[in-house]
DNA sequence: TATTGTTATACTCTATAACTATA
DNA sequence: TATAGTTATAGAGTATAACAATA
């Protein structure tokens, strides 16, 4: 008795009764949601790798034939400088990438994948593409192809001339 | 010269190359993007009335007449209570919420809005919105819709069953 | 014995500034 | 003078365990 007009689902715990809130309705919200999901769930994947979320993001992209330098990562995975090499130290010493000169700008080191590091890097993406597809299953296929499309408009769009 | 095939675009920076990526398409890592720039906005929006997301979360339901105790905030928010308890500590410091005594749990606190933390949940509220339909705006109004519903899908398949 | 709110603590993430070597 | 990478450090955010009061 006496509890707080709560019901235990066993699931989802007693927070159900808010969703009626205003917030619920916020597209904020729900994306932050969604998103701290989605990174729980592709974590967990990437856990028997012994990796997370940002060096599989680099790693991914250094198995790529882009050959990317730490600041283009940096740019493009919107973290800073110094964080990225941290990733790229932990990487490094797993024997996964390598640094290698960038012959045109002697500053400039450019990371690849080695070929563990691509061996990794393709089961790693197994991994969170099951995971993923999984959890997207509970969309209408057309649905998720369409979050794809939406999101890529919002992710690309790096006006920030709003916010600052 | 000798720069590493990057155009200074002035704003999105050196990494577009990168788009090219497989990672580009990975609906995990475009959930991750837009929510950082969701988050970065809205966090600049609520930056005059001197609180972040969380605070917001937490005032906003404490606004309606949902009367939620510090637990359901926990797992309605996703967060652990002892972050609960600093958020409302602050909220509560600055007059916007009190902690009422839940009388059919002598255990439990009541989290309500003060008449002026109402207030400000509800300029903070417009000042959020304003910030997210500018975003939105880059959106046929279409798809905005539809990631609303999208979103709320996804938001509320908390399954953790396959993640743990 | 289990649960609510609380405190304390440690760990991860993120942001910033300063330094070096190159440009 | 400016940029790429690095280092150090501090702050924010997150996770965990233990405790008192109550159920």
């Amino acid at each position: 008795m006496a509890e707080t007009s709560t019901e235990s689902t066993g699931i989802a715990g007693g927070g159900d009764r808010l969703w009626g809130t205003k917030v619920g309705d916020d597209l904020a919200f729900l994306l932050a949601r969604a998103n701290a999901l989605s990174l729980a769930r592709v974590n967990a994947a990437l856990a028997d790798f012994d990796i997370k979320i940002r060096h599989y993001s680099v790693l991914a992209i250094a198995a790529t034939d882009a050959r990317p330098s730490q600041r283009e990562l940096s740019e493009f995975l919107q973290l800073d400088p110094s964080q990225i090499v941290s990733l790229v130290d932990y990487l490094e010493k797993r024997g996964l990438v390598t640094r290698e000169p960038d012959p045109r700008d002697r500053r400039a080191n450019v990371v690849v994948a080695t070929p563990q590091g691509k061996q990794l890097a393709e089961q790693a993406r197994d991994a969170v593409k099951v995971s993923e597809d999984h959890w997207f299953s509970i969309l209408p296929q057309e649905d998720a192809e369409r979050l794809g499309s939406i999101l890529r408009t919002l992710a690309g769009s790096n006006d920030l001339a709003t916010t600052r």
